[in-house]
DNA sequence: CTTAAGACCTAGAAGTTCTAAGTATGTGGA
DNA sequence: TCCACATACTTAGAACTTCTAGGTCTTAAG
């Protein structure tokens, strides 16, 4: 029962725009988080991630900054950008609009 | 407001097997039923869905026959198998887990 | 000092679809 | 007859991703 990838990269910048919209984060603890959020679905590794988070910040859908952590750790924090969440509303219209077509056509009664 | 490739991507194979699985049909046409109940949202050429038919079969989810319409052309009719039947099923229920993850990261309120 | 966890990064492989063409047949009009 | 168009299928190569698999550095714990 392995997991269609196709559906871990489609659904991978909504939910890491999701999470940043409520709070600000840093790359580990957003892979962290999600893995939680997505118990036995997938599991994504590090090496998935930041080159994820380095495009969004490209398209200037995040911002960054470094932070230095109470344990004295640098952390990179990424923000959401206005742009971002503009896009993260688009995105799941879009999302929406797919989920209703799927719907439609594989629940439609035959005929 | 392109659409996500990947979105579409995702979806692809649950469509056509989706579509397939009410009513055996050869790729044109499948390509106008899809582009049709897809309409505004994106619209599949020719080129992108031929591979992934040859793709599913190789994978055993469809047969094909070639048969003669009355109009004396030849078609190349897919026939959904008892495999891909199952696939669907699992593939819908993987794309529910993905739709209700979306949700829950999306909406969820802050805190 | 050694190990583990935290935190970040990237090159290259692998896997897709899309683009953009091409082939071939039947229909209908001139 | 000849041309144009819709039907119908196909594939090579480009373009785009993520994943794999490795690496670096720091802090904490023993």
């Amino acid at each position: 029962m392995k997991t269609d990838k196709e559906l871990i990269g489609a659904s991978t910048s909504i939910l890491v725009l999701g999470i940043l919209a409520k709070d600000p984060s840093y790359g580990y603890e957003v892979v962290k988080r999600v893995n939680q959020e997505a118990e036995n679905l997938f599991e994504w590794q590090e090496g998935t991630i930041y080159p994820v988070l380095h495009k969004l910040e490209k398209e200037g859908l995040l911002r960054t900054q470094w932070q230095e952590a109470n344990t004295g750790r640098k952390r990179k924090y990424y923000y959401i950008t206005e742009q971002g969440r503009e896009a993260l509303q688009s995105r799941s219209a879009q999302w929406q609009s797919f989920n209703s077509l799927v719907h439609r056509v594989v629940e439609m009664p035959h005929g």
